[in-house]
Parts: structure tokens; C-alpha cells; sequence
RNA sequence: GCCGAAGUGGCGGAAUCGGCAGACGCGAUGGAUUCAAAAUCCAUUUCUCGCAAGGGAGUGGGGGUUCAAGUCCCCCCUUCGGCACCA
């Protein structure tokens, strides 16, 4: 009897799939390649490689991905399951900054590491496909693919406020920056005007919404994506201002955009937000101070200072009045004054909005401030007394119109319509699509990122490095600071900075960087043809794998990273550079992999490490015995209990490891990390062990041969299904049955469960089926099949129930005729009908009996 | 406030189409083995009343549909995630 020596078999099989190159995967063009076989591309979301390494929240989805990559293997696909880098970003930069070590070496030194962790996962990954977003092999496709944005002009610069993150020493894109602080990190930024590179992602947001629909993704990502896209449909109306002309002479006027222009008769002013460039022009000259010092404090104000301020509206007049164009020459309503106010952004829409306060809240609360007319136009659909009350109040709903001359009477949509072609008709408006996304603030002042492929001359023109320099690549630099002006780190390498060229004109490097996200854009099309220095993928082979068949990664990336990439995508799509529309067939969001914490009774956090369980069950600290709580939260450095897998390898190996991940529950669920479970799941692979330890037999034993039938079944549908859980729970019984029942395995039986479990515990599996005389690695064998007429047993065991309650069992031979069954049911529960009359007698075959009965 | 997801034993979770609620695992309890412990094996383990036989309750709460509801419908509560003056 050999013990399972976890450690020794794992070592054996993680060399052999090495030496052998036993994932590597052939594509179109390469020798041995069978193109008739079904594609399957299954990807993770590459992480960055953080000086931390692996933590047990990354193999969560990492093993569901390669349970489900080795399982498409033995079901005959050709499997593209790759890894690799998103390498550049900020913390190697700052440890640059703090330390001298230049981020290249940290980025390899991390990368060797994350390497190593994940090998030792027994992950079947083609490491000849591996890709790193740093290596200048790559980052010359990046900028390559920038050329392309570029080339249909879709990048421009642009003056534009933006976040400046002191700390970092860069500035950020509005997604970047939640409630004032940088997403890293978590420091204050603020607001700055900085000439920055943009890319036009507005000009897809059509498209980017459109698309979604045919998208296998979850429904929580789709609407996050929608929301954030946030098209509204309305319309545009011009507004003359009463009495004022422009610069040119012309009546002064601006452009409000509305989603409702059906309540243009219920418009009783007008607010322009105070970056509007007519504010200056309109406003009276008794109001000019006023406006100015509003002005004043609006712009020290941040985003965030404004929404927190929401409930308390603030605003100046303008002295200026415009004009109502839906109201005669003489009628007074024509007359609405401008104010300012700071409920109003530039940013969206026009930056200036008609007020509709009997039909908009906020425009109803600010009319209540100052004291401005409110004329309600919509009566909400109310019977009775209420409908009397609605019709005097604010109605933000549908319903139908009122006090709007020849719009009364109509419902709101009809009212749009009508309103949008009367606008259209007059030349003072029309109907309008806008959008909340914002163009893509695509620079960064960092070092530690890809340089633009741009020069510019002395007089302000832009060009792109030809392809044939690229890539441009990043200076050596030994300080990472931006410079004494403020410039970017790269304007450090003045050398570098400076390109002649052949009319011997002297250009300037850009020496802004691209953001992180530019790796991640495209690096799935990378991986498939990742050695290609001719192109950045050839066609033949990109049609071949693309798109991707199942991606999974965690939440936080639903919208960025997602948005970004169809982004890039479909411009590509557009350039007939790929041939899939959408990158991102199937979307799984793994759940986030918890830890205990704990705190004391003051709510101070207490390390992992000082606590333990008192034998009444609860928690206590080592040192002084001092009552702790414990909770479930995220795990991070900050709360102590972060959980090492090399730990948990080191104690229970690898295929443990990743048993207990996929036995946690489903991919898509968030728990906790418990430890007490992890001997749970190594059990099971020693009871397996065990099995087969005990040798093989000749002669199959029947009812080890129905479960290993049942088992398949089970594990076959559970893993179409990417139910890793119960897949596991059926292999378990299976486990359980061969124990139970002292059976040996036929060599053909230990086989094909080997196979069953060479998904999830690919070492021990790979150990079984040499046992079991199998030769080399089992990784590519054909999945076993089962026969449903070994799932069929001759009698079956029913349930029998009163008046829908539970009241006895009856065993009946399984193809028992309707009226048999209901005979042996009503004997079976004879006591409970005493005295009764059946009324009714419900057989649902193979599932039970309910008697109705009075 | 709006949008999305989810509430099932002491714990993680299972229940494909409306048909035996709690698979599988953890933990716990009892037993076998052992000088003893670990490991292993066997049994019990939703709660509750009962010596037992057996009964009652039970999937966040309340109503409904149905012979039958964790599952379908209506209302409400809680938790988590996202958005939040977007005109």
C-alpha cells in the first residue's frame, strides 16, 4: 500500500507536460495542424503582474477556464487557452520612482513569478503563445493599431479638463477617478486643462450599444454597458435671446438639447451651465458681477463638490431673457428669463437646457428656489380625486397634455412626434440622438507605457512614425519624474525626443504615453499568432480562432476594459482587419474569492495570524484572549488575510487546490476562503487514491459499473454546463460507490474515470490512467461515453402523497402499468385514507403519486 | 432614487420542465480500529413535539394560482454590485 504523494506526482506531470510540450497548440499554417476539427478559444483575463503574486482569487476563474479547455480537448476541439501580461502600469513605475530599479527588471522579475505560480497550478496553457503587453515585439502592434485609430482620424488632441492625480504624477481618465480619488491607490485628485490625445469612441457608441444584443453576456454587464453608453433620444431647439446680438451681428441664440420636447409649452426659462461661452455675451450689465464671482465659485468647485451638492440647487440671473418659439409675437409666456446655474454641465448635451419645472424635478425644485413660474403641461393617467391633484403637480411621467394650445389632449409620445416635425418644419429644431459616453482620454505622463508613434514640428503638425520604424521604444531613463517643466518623464531623454529626417526636418517625439488599457485591447487577437514579426496576426489564422469562445474575468472590468476593446475591435472590424465584429462571443464573471477578517469589540481590524477559534466556536485573539468577530470581506493587504496558493500547495498540492476551487460553488458566485474545507476535497483524491492503490481487476462489478455510467452522465452535462460543483459532487459519489462496495477496477473502468477527472485534478488523473497501463499523457484521449441502459434500474421507488402531503413510499417495477402504481400507493398509505374517499388519483410516471381525498 | 444580481440547515452549497427540499462537502455527535493519538472505516445529523410508533413546521416576509410551488404571479423586506443633477 503506497500513501498519495501528492508532491511527487505533481513534480513527475507538470515535467512531462513541459518536456513533451504537451498543450501546445497548432493553428492554421503549422505542420499537423487539423483544421477539420471544431475551434474553441477559452480566455482568461490576463492579470497585471503585481509584486504580490498570486493570491487564491485568481485560480478561481483560471481553473474553470481549464477545466473547461481540457475538457474541449478530449471532446475533439483544437483548444486555444493562452496566458499572458498586462504588464505596463503604475506600480512598478512609482517603485522606479522610489527605489531606482528600472520597471522592466520589477516587470520580469513578477512575471518569472506569476509564471511559476501558475505552472505549478498544472494550468494547461500554451506558454509558447505567452504574450507581455512590455515587450517591444508587442508594444509595436499597439502602436501600429494606434496608427490605424489615427489614420481615420479617430485620435485628436485636445485641451481639455482633466484629473490630475498629484500622488501619481498623472492624469486620469474620468473612469479612472471614482469619487474624487484615483482608483489606485485612492488619492485626491483634482481637476486641470491639459492638452491630452482622445480617441473618438463616441462615434461608435451606436454601434457598441447596438451590438450588445447578440452578446452571451450577463445581463448585469450589458446593462452597465447601456448605461454607460447612455444614448437618450430627444431633440435640439434653438432659443433666440430676446434683444441680443452675437459678435457677427446676427441675433444672439443658443441650442438646448431635451428629451422632451412634447413640454415645450410648459418651458418657463432657461439655464446655461456657467462654462457656457455665451454667459459672458448675454448677461446684463447689472448681473455681470454676480455672474462672474458664481462663475468663480463654480470652477474651484470639483464634479464631485457639485453632485454632492445636488439637493441644495444654486443659480444667478442673467438679466437676459429668450424666446419660447412655440408662443405667438405679444404673448407674455414668450418671455423666459437665463439663468445660470450649476445643475447644468458643459459636458453633456449642449450645455444649456430648457426648464420645464411642472415636468422635471430638478428644474421644479429650482423654480421653487427663485421663485419662477411653473405651468404644469402633462396630466399623469389618474382616476378620480387623484387626477385632479396630479394634474397641479409636477409629472415627470407619461400621460396626456395640457395647457399646450394644439398639443392638448394628445399622449406624451404622440406629443413628441409632433412637436419634433413642427420644430423641423420651422427650421428651429430637431429631432436628436445624444449620448452620455465621452470621447476616451487616451494620454498618460507616464514612463511606463507605449510612447505615441507621433512627431511633431515646430509649427504644430502631427505626424505618424512610419511602420517601418516602429516600434518606437522607450528611452533608458534612470529618473522617472516628470521633469522641471512638468513634462512628461519622457521628455527626459532629450536625445531621444529629437527625429531628423531624411529632408533632414527635425520633428519632436510626443512624450505622452498610452494608458494601460491600449495592451489589453487587442491582446486576444494577439495570442492567436503571437510569434508573427510580419503582421500583427495573419487573417487565415485570426478567422480560424476568432471570436473568442468563452471569456471570464472579474466584474470590475465590465465596463472599461470590454468597452474599450469592442471599441478597438470594431475599428479594426472596420479596417477588414478581423473578421468577427464583436471580440466576445460568451462573457463569465467569476465571483470574487472572500477571506475572513476580523475585528475586536472596538472595531479595530485584528490580523489573521493573532486569531483563533475558542472551543465554544468562537473566535478569540492568541495574545490575550480578547473576543474578536469575525467577517467576510474582500481580501486585502490592508485587512491581513490575504491567502497564498503556494501555501496551500505546498500543504495539499495542486490538484487540492484546484478541486476546491471548483467545489466552492458555481463559477459566478462570490464566498468566503474557508481553510476548514480545503481537507474536505483531498479526501476525495485519497479515497480515489485508495481505490486505485487497491489494484486492478478483471471482472467489472456491476453496480460500481451503473454508477460509473451515472457519474458520467453527471459530469458530461455538468461540465456543458460549466457546473464544476456538482460534476465534482457526482465523481465524489462515484468514489464513495467503488469504496463502499470493496470493488477493484477493471483497468478499462479506472480509465475512463481518470478521464472524468483529468479536468479538474489533471496530475492524479495522468497518475491513474498509467496505473491503469495507459501510455503518455491522457490529456488528448477521447472522452468516455455512457449507456442510458445502465442508468435504468428494474424497479424504481415512488413517493405517495395525501392531499399533496408526503405519507409513504412504494417500490413498483419501473415500466408498472398506470393503475398497478395507483393500486400499490393507495395500500401503501391505507391508514391515512380511513374513512376517506379518493377523489382523485394524480401518477406522474417515474416521479410520484398524490391521492386527493375527502 | 434608478438599474442589475441574490436571499435555502451550524457553514459552502444542490434541486434540468411546477413533482420526495437539503445531493456533495465541511463541521458536529456516537461507534469500530488503536496502548494512545492521527489517519481510516461505519452510523446519525433542517427545526420541533414524542420513550416510541408517529405527528407538526420549514427555502427572507405576506398574499395568490395549482392536485402539487424553493421554482410561476402580485406586494413587501434585506444584502451585494453598478449608476446617480446626463436635461
Amino acid at each position: 500500500m503506497a500513501s498519495y504523494d501528492f508532491t511527487a506526482i505533481e513534480s513527475r506531470w507538470q515535467k512531462c507536460w513541459l518536456d513533451n510540450a504537451t498543450f501546445r497548440t497548432l493553428g492554421p499554417g503549422d505542420e499537423g495542424f487539423d483544421i477539420s476539427k471544431p475551434k474553441f478559444y477559452v480566455l482568461d483575463m490576463f492579470p497585471y503582474p503585481s509584486g504580490a503574486g498570486l493570491h487564491v482569487g485568481h485560480p478561481k476563474g483560471y481553473t474553470a477556464t481549464d477545466i473547461l479547455a481540457r475538457y474541449k480537448r478530449h471532446r475533439g476541439f483544437n483548444v486555444l487557452h493562452p496566458m499572458g501580461w498586462d504588464a505596463f502600469g503604475l506600480p512598478a513605475e512609482q517603485y522606479a520612482i522610489q527605489t531606482g530599479t528600472h520597471p522592466a527588471v520589477t516587470t520580469k522579475k513578477n512575471v518569472d513569478h506569476f509564471r511559476e505560480q501558475l505552472r505549478a497550478l498544472g494550468l494547461s496553457y500554451d506558454w509558447q503563445r505567452e504574450v507581455n503587453t512590455t515587450d517591444p515585439k508587442y508594444v509595436r502592434w499597439t502602436q501600429w493599431i494606434f496608427s490605424k485609430l489615427y489614420e481615420k482620424g479617430l485620435a485628436y488632441q485636445s485641451e481639455v479638463p482633466v484629473w490630475w492625480c498629484e500622488a501619481l504624477g498623472t492624469v486620469l481618465a474620468n473612469e479612472e477617478v471614482i469619487d474624487g480619488r484615483s482608483e489606485r491607490g485612492s488619492h485626491p485628485c483634482v481637476k486641470r486643462p491639459l492638452r491630452q490625445w482622445m480617441l473618438r469612441i463616441t462615434q461608435y457608441a451606436d454601434r457598441l450599444l447596438a451590438d450588445l444584443e447578440g452578446l452571451d453576456w450577463p445581463d448585469s454587464v450589458k446593462a452597465m454597458q447601456r448605461e454607460w453608453i447612455g444614448r437618450s433620444e430627444g431633440a435640439e431647439v434653438r432659443f433666440a435671446v430676446d434683444g441680443a446680438t452675437g459678435d457677427d451681428g446676427a441675433a444672439a441664440e443658443f441650442t438646448v438639447f431635451t428629451t422632451r420636447p412634447d413640454t415645450l409649452f410648459g418651458a418657463t426659462f432657461c439655464v446655461l451651465s456657467p462654462e457656457h461661452p455665451l454667459v459672458d455675451s448675454i448677461a446684463a450689465e447689472s448681473q455681470k458681477e454676480a455672474i462672474e464671482a458664481y462663475r468663480l465659485e463654480a470652477s474651484r468647485k470639483s464634479d464631485l463638490e457639485r453632485a454632492e451638492l445636488q439637493k441644495d440647487k444654486t443659480g444667478v440671473f442673467t438679466g437676459a431673457y429668450a424666446i419660447n418659439p412655440v408662443f405667438e409675437e405679444g404673448d407674455p409666456r414668450r418671455r423666459v428669463p437665463i439663468w445660470v446655474a450649476d445643475y447644468v454641465l458643459m459636458t453633456y448635451g449642449t450645455g444649456c437646457i430648457m426648464c420645464v419645472p411642472g415636468g422635471d424635478e430638478r428644474d421644479f425644485e429650482f423654480a421653487q428656489k427663485y421663485d419662477l413660474p411653473v405651468v404644469f403641461v402633462v396630466k399623469p393617467d389618474a382616476d378620480g380625486a387623484d387626477a385632479d391633484a396630479a394634474a397641479e403637480a409636477c409629472s415627470t411621467g407619461d400621460g396626456v397634455m395640457q395647457n399646450s394650445e394644439w398639443l392638448d389632449g394628445k399622449r406624451v409620445a404622440v406629443a413628441k412626434a409632433e412637436m419634433c416635425a413642427w420644430l423641423e418644419e420651422r427650421k428651429i429644431g430637431h429631432a436628436k440622438v445624444t449620448y452620455r459616453l465621452r470621447d476616451w482620454l487616451f494620454s498618460r505622463q507616464r514612463y511606463w507605457g507605449e510612447p505615441f508613434p507621433l512627431l511633431h514640428d515646430q509649427e504644430g503638425q502631427v505626424r505618424l512614425v512610419a511602420e517601418a520604424d516602429l516600434p518606437v521604444s522607450l528611452p533608458v531613463l534612470d529618473d522617472f519624474r516628470p521633469n522641471a517643466e512638468g513634462d512628461p518623464p519622457l521628455a527626459r531623454a532629450t536625445e531621444w525626443c529629437e527625429v531628423v529626417d531624411a529632408d533632414g526636418k527635425v520633428w519632436r517625439r510626443e512624450t505622452n504615453s498610452m494608458p494601460q488599457w491600449a495592451g489589453s485591447c487587442w491582446y486576444y487577437l494577439r495570442f492567436c499568432d503571437p510569434q508573427n514579426d510580419m503582421a500583427a496576426w495573419d487573417p487565415k489564422i485570426e478567422e480560424y480562432w476568432m471570436p473568442v469562445d468563452l471569456y471570464v474575468g472579474g466584474a470590475e472590468h465590465a465596463v472599461l476594459h470590454l468597452l474599450y476593446a469592442r471599441f478597438w475591435h470594431k475599428v479594426l472590424f472596420d479596417c477588414g482587419l478581423v473578421s468577427t465584429n464583436e471580440p466576445f462571443q460568451k462573457l463569465v464573471n467569476q465571483g470574487m474569492v472572500q477571506s475572513f477578517a476580523y475585528k475586536n469589540t472596538d472595531g479595530v481590524l485584528i490580523p489573521v495570524d493573532e486569531v483563533k477559534e475558542a472551543d465554544d466556536g468562537h473566535f478569540e485573539m492568541i495574545a490575550s484572549g480578547e473576543p474578536v468577530e469575525r467577517f467576510v470581506a474582500k481580501m486585502s493587504k490592508s485587512l491581513r488575510n490575504v491567502v497564498n496558493p503556494d501555501d496551500v500547495i505546498a500543504e495539499y498540492g495542486s490538484d487540492t487546490m484546484r478541486l476546491y476551487e471548483a467545489f466552492m460553488g458555481p463559477v459566478t458566485a462570490s464566498a468566503p476562503w474557508n481553510p476548514r474545507d480545503l481537507p474536505g476535497v483531498h479526501r476525495f483524491l485519497q479515497r480515489s487514491w485508495r481505490v486505485f492503490d487497491a489494484g486492478l481487476s478483471d471482472t467489472p462489478n456491476d453496480a460500481v459499473e451503473r454508477a460509473l455510467h451515472a457519474c458520467t452522465k453527471k459530469v458530461t452535462t455538468d461540465l456543458d454546463a460549466m457546473a464544476n460543483n456538482t460534476a465534482l459532487a457526482a465523481m465524489m459519489e462515484f468514489v464513495n460507490t467503488a469504496t463502499k462496495e470493496k470493488a477493484q477496477l477493471t483497468a478499462n473502468q479506472g480509465s475512463r474515470f481518470a478521464l472524468l477527472l483529468e479536468p479538474f485534478a489533471p496530475h492524479l488523473a495522468e497518475e491513474f490512467w498509467s496505473m491503469c497501463g495507459g501510455q503518455g499523457s491522457c490529456a488528448w484521449a477521447d472522452w468516455p461515453t455512457f449507456d442510458e441502459s445502465m442508468l435504468v434500474s428494474d424497479t424504481i421507488e415512488l413517493p405517495v402523497q395525501v392531499n399533496g402531503k408526503l405519507r409513504g413510499r412504494v417500490t413498483v417495477p419501473a415500466d408498472a402499468p398506470h393503475d398497478d402504481v395507483e393500486a400499490a400507493a393507495v395500500a401503501e398509505v391505507a391508514a391515512h385514507l380511513q374513512g376517506k374517499t379518493i377523489r382523485k388519483a394524480i401518477v406522474v410516471p417515474g416521479r410520484m403519486v398524490n391521492l386527493i381525498a375527502n
